[in-house]
RNA sequence: GGACGUUUAGCUCAGUUGGUUAGAGCAUCUCGUUUACACCGAGAGGGUCGGGGGUUCGAAUCCCUCAACGUCCACCA
């Protein structure tokens, strides 16, 4: 036998020539497919469009989780005949790249300000040159993982028709009242000189103390803070409505001088519920302009008439401004913080001072300390009824309302769906969102201004002198479109038509808020439809530790060099076997290099099977010979199924692990070695045919390069666009597989002897026969597998087996015998007869309880019901050990 | 403070409505170089299923409780 097929696979000599030729043949493309009769004109769609990764910088191992997964995904379906889709694009990520080109300009280019410096226009020109190189980086390294993109439908979060979306849909929510101007306590970022939104804030823990004190000694209430500087610009102190300090609720009274002489404070006293007595000093001293709780104390009051005013005291440069007075303008918050203490302590004011821990809010892209500031705003309501579209047509609802009715009601399922809670927890708290950030790059906010007019439209209004708001959108507001606005929404296109609401939607757990609950928000709002039905959640991909992949910890491990290392399809197998979604996934170099074993394993069955003699020529067929053949082919049908099924409800690692079980452990370590007696060309054949097909959504690769062997190498047919197996065209034999078992027990029984004794094959074989005499003709009958896994040949093939009864050819003439006989009999017996029994004695009891009257007429329905239920149960569970004793004999 | 999750072999984890003797991979050790594969094969050791209590004929599985770890949310001024 010669082989021309090398012995280890190597994926870097197959990869980018056998993605290049998927690419070339358009079949990523679902209309190709239609057009080549790959896909039925009327098939199903199914879609995924591709969370964009942001354009700031390259792909990191949870992006290739993703990639790995919605690929599975997408092949499996496309094989199934589906009309398949998946979209690629780029996140342009506002805030965050224009944060990193800024910090690049600075350490590479000696910038000190680079926006300054340079100016919007030039500032602009450098990061869009950033985001395209990005972008093009990402473009390869999806490539590189094999994933099915339909490259020619890319799109872009700030593309010109993603900026048509974004604009045709602000409009809307302005004119319905839903987008407003406001003058709110908002997140700012002293160091971005931006806002950020509530999701957006990451708590840090950190050491702080807590003042107690009083403003005067003449005034009765004394609170407590850990933030003293603010107090310069308090202008309330709350207390409970029902507790000690209720008589002065509704008084005002001046505080002459608070941190320096002259500086007065007009303090009113209010009453909310929300305080809590038993914490600080029982009373909260209210500061309306930096702190979000302390403003909506602001708005209740001044809704019911009481106007307790809003005096911001920290600027946006994160310094005292003048309203904090003389002796603290310019003055930054740590230091405004030392010099109000000192003044408190001065003037016998400060009480106490305590240690506590404290959660502090910092930027997530800025990274510094957020600082809670009054600023006009635009913000989404979240609350306001508005007359909705769709599904909703006829009723007055607020979006919190739609996004929560969506999944409710079942139109969107959520996996793994503890996250539903989650997903109404955070609706439940959800304030109105502030959308404009004062960053250049991103979706300028579609609204002009010309003296006191005000003009909000998809274009710019017509006449002279009027002026585009400089501010720019929160980068979630376009994320939150991309299902439809990738189709090509607002216009009417065939795909948007075809596609929309897509199939599933794959992403990360811990952005579900950020991004999964918007584009529910905007997509029930903008089209009153679902943007999806599936949402299927990955974990985050972590080390072996379970640490973060970070550059701080140095446990990064780079997707593309163990592409490199190990193939891709081994790296793939790595992210999508052993995750669950929802649950975070380990990562080591070992994993992937155990997968890149596999990888070669099916190589080289491929590689077997191809050199046998025959399989070239033959036609696939599922006909049998040999027991062992009847076995696989069982096998087989039932891998098939199980995978199908495990695929079919989004059970990915569960099928892959499956399915390599059943590669490794019953058709290389079992049949391959059996088969070597007596070969099955065309079963060969049918069944490497049908395992590179239910490989390949795992492992596009390998499983392509072999069936391209297969094949006359130039058919441009792939199984890319094969079909999926299907299990009821594979038949399924429950006698072959018990039977088979008795084999497998036989040979390892043999293998066993040899190492204990040392001895040679066929001695072996003869003193397992000897020492168990009970089961003489039951290992008589397997001895053709033993003889073949001991190396004796003498003879030839096991012909048929059928009622029982096995027919072995021996070089010397045939001999049948019965099947039957198990290893372990009496120990079998005496746990079937222990368990009997106690079933027995159960049902017992379950009859003299329904046999009661007493019962039966006291006990409600139910229990009775499923008391017989349990007595049924039960029965059958007597019926079927009372069968296994009789079958023992 | 609220919610959720995890705890099974040295490590990483399966264990599908409670049911024969709790499984796999890696690691360790032993044996084996037989023409698909040493990126291999055959085997061995190793677990009172986090602790305690309960329900049940029967519990890794259901209930209660405690503990450790993790995640998210809220946030106390």
């Amino acid at each position: 036998m010669q082989n021309a097929i090398p012995k280890a696979y190597e994926p870097k000599d197959y990869e980018d020539q056998m993605y290049g030729r998927w690419e070339a043949s358009g079949f990523f493309n679902p209309d190709v497919c239609v057009e080549r009769g790959v896909t039925a004109e009327d098939a199903e769609p199914f879609t995924i469009v591709l969370p964009p990764p942001n354009v700031t910088g390259t792909l990191h191992m949870g992006h290739a989780a993703m990639l790995a997964i919605e690929d599975v995904m997408i092949r499996y379906a496309r094989m199934r005949g589906k009309r398949t889709l998946w979209l690629p694009g780029t996140d342009h990520a506002a805030v965050a790249t224009e944060v990193k080109v800024e910090g690049l300009l600075i350490k590479e280019e000696g910038f000190k300000k680079p926006k300054e410096e340079l100016g919007r226009d030039a500032f602009l020109a450098r990061v869009h040159k950033f985001a395209k190189d990005s972008h093009d980086t990402i473009v390869n390294q999806s490539k590189k993982m094999g994933s099915s993109l339909d490259w020619s439908r890319e799109a872009y979060t700030l593309d010109d028709q993603r900026n048509l979306a974004v604009r045709t849909v602000f409009k809307q929510m302005y004119d319905d009242g839903l987008i407003y101007r406001g003058y709110r306590v908002v997140n700012w970022s002293v160091k971005g000189q931006s806002t950020c939104s509530d999701d957006e804030l990451v708590y840090v823990e950190r050491p702080g103390k807590l003042y107690f004190f009083k403003y005067s000694h003449d005034f009765p209430i004394p609170i407590a803070t850990t933030r003293p500087e603010t107090k310069l610009g308090d202008t309330a102190v709350a207390v409970h409505p029902e507790g000690k300090w209720k008589q002065y609720i509704g008084q005002t009274f001046t505080v002459a001088d608070f941190g320096q002489p002259g500086h007065t404070l007009t303090i009113h006293v209010i009453g909310d519920d929300g305080i809590d007595e038993t914490f600080g000093t029982g009373a909260l001293g209210v500061t309306t302009a930096h702190s979000p709780i302390d403003f909506e104390m602001y708005m209740r009051e001044k809704a019911r008439g009481n106007d307790i005013g809003i005096v911001q005291v920290i600027g946006e440069d994160g310094r005292m401004t003048a309203n904090a007075g003389a002796a603290y303008v310019g003055l930054t918050v740590a230091e405004a913080r030392e010099k109000v203490v000192a003044w408190l302590r001065e003037q016998n004011l400060l009480t106490e001072e305590k240690d506590v821990m404290q959660n502090v809010g910092t930027s997530d892209r800025f990274t510094d300390v957020v600082e809670p500031l009054p600023k006009t705003q635009w913000f989404v309501d979240v609350n306001k009824k508005i007359p909705g579209k769709g599904r909703f047509a006829g009723r007055e609802v607020s979006l919190k309302e739609m996004m929560s009715e969506v999944v409710r009601d079942g139109s969107i399922e959520i996996l793994p769906d503890k996250f539903n809670r989650t997903y109404f927890s955070w609706i439940d708290n959800l304030r109105d969102w502030c959308i404009s950030r004062q960053v250049w790059f991103g979706h300028q906010i579609p609204v002009w201004y010309r003296g006191t007019e005000v003009y909000c439209g998809v274009n710019a209004p017509e006449g002279e002198g009027w002026t585009q708001d400089p501010d720019s959108l929160d980068t979630w507001f376009s994320a939150g479109l991309w299902t439809f606005s990738a189709l090509g929404w607002p216009e009417k296109t065939k795909d948007f038509e075809t596609f929309h609401p897509t199939t599933v939607l794959e992403t990360g757990y811990d952005i579900i808020f950020f991004w999964v609950a918007r584009m529910i928000l905007m997509t029930t709002y903008t089209l009153g439809e679902v943007p999806f039905k599936t949402v299927y959640l990955h974990g985050l991909v972590r080390d072996e530790q379970g640490r973060k992949m970070s550059k701080s910890l140095d446990n990064i491990i780079n997707p593309l060099d163990m592409i490199e290392k190990y193939g891709t399809d081994a790296t793939r197998l790595s992210l999508l076997l052993g995750s669950t979604p929802g649950n975070d996934v380990k990562l080591s170099e070992e994993k992937i290099a155990s997968f890149r074993n596999f990888t070669n394993k099916l190589w080289n069955i491929g590689r077997y099977i191809l050199s046998t003699e025959g399989v070239a020529e033959a036609t696939a067929s599922w006909e049998c010979k040999t027991l062992a053949d009847r076995w696989i082919v069982a096998r087989m049908h039932a891998v098939t199924e199980e995978v199908t099924k495990a695929l079919d409800t989004h059970a990915f690692s569960y099928a892959g692990e499956r399915l390599r079980d059943f590669t490794w452990s019953e058709l290389a370590d079992w049949y391959l070695e059996a088969s070597k007696v007596a070969p099955n060309p065309a079963l060969l054949r049918q069944l490497l045919s049908t395992l590179v097909r239910l490989w390949h959504p795992f492992m596009p690769f390998v499983t392509e390069v072999i069936a391209d062997m297969m094949r006359d190498t130039t058919s441009s047919e792939f199984v890319m666009v094969s079909r999926w197996p299907d299990a009821s065209e594979i038949p399924s034999d429950d006698t072959a597989m018990r039977e088979f078992a008795l084999v497998q027990e036989c040979v390892t029984a043999v293998r066993a002897m040899r190492q204990t004794y040392q001895m040679s094959p066929s001695a072996a074989v003869v003193a397992h026969v000897m020492a168990e005499e009970s089961t003489w003709s039951h290992i008589t009958a397997q001895t053709e597998l033993i003889c073949k896994l001991a190396r004796v040949s003498s003879i030839e093939r096991v012909t048929a087996v059928a009622d029982n009864t096995a027919t072995t050819a021996f070089g010397w003439g045939s001999v049948s015998i019965p099947l039957e006989g198990q290893i372990d009999v009496a120990a079998q017996r005496t746990r079937i007869e222990k368990d009997l029994a106690d079933v027995t004695r159960y049902i017992d009891t379950l009859h003299k309880k329904l046999d009661n009257a007493d019962f039966v007429a006291r006990a409600a329905a139910d229990v009775v019901d499923k008391e017989r239920e349990k007595l049924a149960e039960a029965t059958t569970r007597r019926d079927a050990l009372t069968a296994q004793l009789v079958q023992l004999g």
